[in-house]
DNA sequence: AACGTAAACGGAGAACTCTCCGCTTCACAA
DNA sequence: TTGTGAAGCGGAGAGTTCTCCGTTTACGTT
């Protein structure tokens, strides 16, 4: 059972002004990671053991778990990257994604963007969250969360509860649910697309502009 | 990384029939379920190991994994109780949980059911899930989906996916989430099911009957 | 350049989880 | 009863996770 957990050079938060990290660190951060990412082009994170990231490294087991905490850690620190792209497209981006549009579609927009990197990073995502024991404890999640509460909070403005409809969203793209809709299930990228779209539409029509239905979602990434 | 699962005697699938269990099978089950239950008691599943376990019950560890398959296997056994009553009462009670009442006021009432039971067992149901590592493969999570798709089918025949609002519906109850709003954020059931109502009323008024937004949830278990 | 200290390292080892498989027990039948 | 095969048992041990703490290293200061 994981205790300890530095978070420090810089992940998830996106706002930091720390101490500044010792060269030496640093050195061996970017070991552990490459020497992760190394291993993940074989097989699942799950399946590798930190003894073996810490051999691969280079480093003693002690050092990764200094830096990492634990599996999951590890798993975070690999989605900064993306995690930050993301950041970066819904906060200063063009629309739907970023500021501009109409605050349903950018909602939709930002499901949609989430769905498709979830599917693109599925087993580091279940590595990160299962065993976290918490994902909502990363700052990722709340930045998540307050981005949509917000655009909720936008267009529904007659004093419902934003944030726990924020949750409400996200819930559906957990990652084990995600995985085993997909892999056990046979759905595909557009089939969850839709059913997002027909989501944030029927809390659109909440205060009910006409709701056609029947024309679901129609701006889904390729899916054979 | 569990393997095995038996599942045997009849936990919550509901419908067996299977070889009959032998008596000492059995004793040891029960032996080991009252032990469980008594550790429970003083702390939180999670941070009781299994060969504590064993030996509260006087059996070997062997045993215990090969009755339970793990930890959440254990903890899916201790919920078996509550689980047949919940199947019990939207399978075959009255209304609104059971037949009767119109899909939408059924759903609402199943969501409701779920959070207080969810509440109720928090830690169990967190012991349960986590590690699962997917409580998706659950008897109980299908049974659920099942009966939520079939209404929500009826609710809105207009031909979108049942299966996945379905999965929509459950993953806000999900045990880690309502963990942290509750624990973490102080949310109340009462917040959570005036949550639920408004999913379900934003569902319902999908074909849009007029959609009244603003009397939410009605209908709560008390609350301070 | 040498120093001092805060930070970082690493590996031994404690605690767990889970498996393997030879031995025991049950239940049914003769 | 006694026999017999299937089912169940249990504990040794392999593999992991995670911690603890004595040692080493980096780097601002003198």
């Amino acid at each position: 059972m994981p205790r300890t957990r530095r978070g420090r050079p810089g992940p998830l938060p996106l706002l930091d002004a720390e101490p500044a990290e010792r060269a030496d660190a640093a050195r061996n951060r970017r070991k552990i990671l490459a020497a992760t990412r190394g291993l993940i082009a074989r097989r699942p994170l799950e399946r590798i053991s930190l003894d073996e990231v810490a051999e691969a490294a280079g480093v003693g087991v002690g050092t990764v778990y200094r830096r990492f905490g634990d599996r999951s850690g590890l798993a975070y620190a690999l989605l900064d990257e993306s995690e930050r792209a993301l950041q970066e497209s819904f906060l200063r981006g063009g629309p739907p994604l970023g500021p501009g549009a109409p605050p349903a579609e950018r909602i939709l927009a930002f499901l949609h963007a989430y769905l498709h990197r979830l599917l693109g990073e599925l087993d580091l995502m279940l590595a990160a969250e299962t065993a976290a024991p918490n994902g909502r404890h990363t700052g990722a999640y709340s930045t998540h969360r307050a981005h949509l509460a917000t655009l909720l909070a936008e267009l529904r403005p007659e004093g419902d509860d934003p944030g726990w409809l924020a949750d409400a969203l996200l819930a559906p793209l957990a990652a084990p649910l995600v995985r085993h809709q997909t892999r056990e299930l046979g759905m595909t990228e557009a089939q969850i697309g839709a059913g997002l779209g027909l989501l944030v539409q029927a809390l659109t029509a909440g205060s009910c502009a006409g709701a056609p239905r029947g024309q679901a979602a129609g701006d889904m990434p390729p899916e054979p």
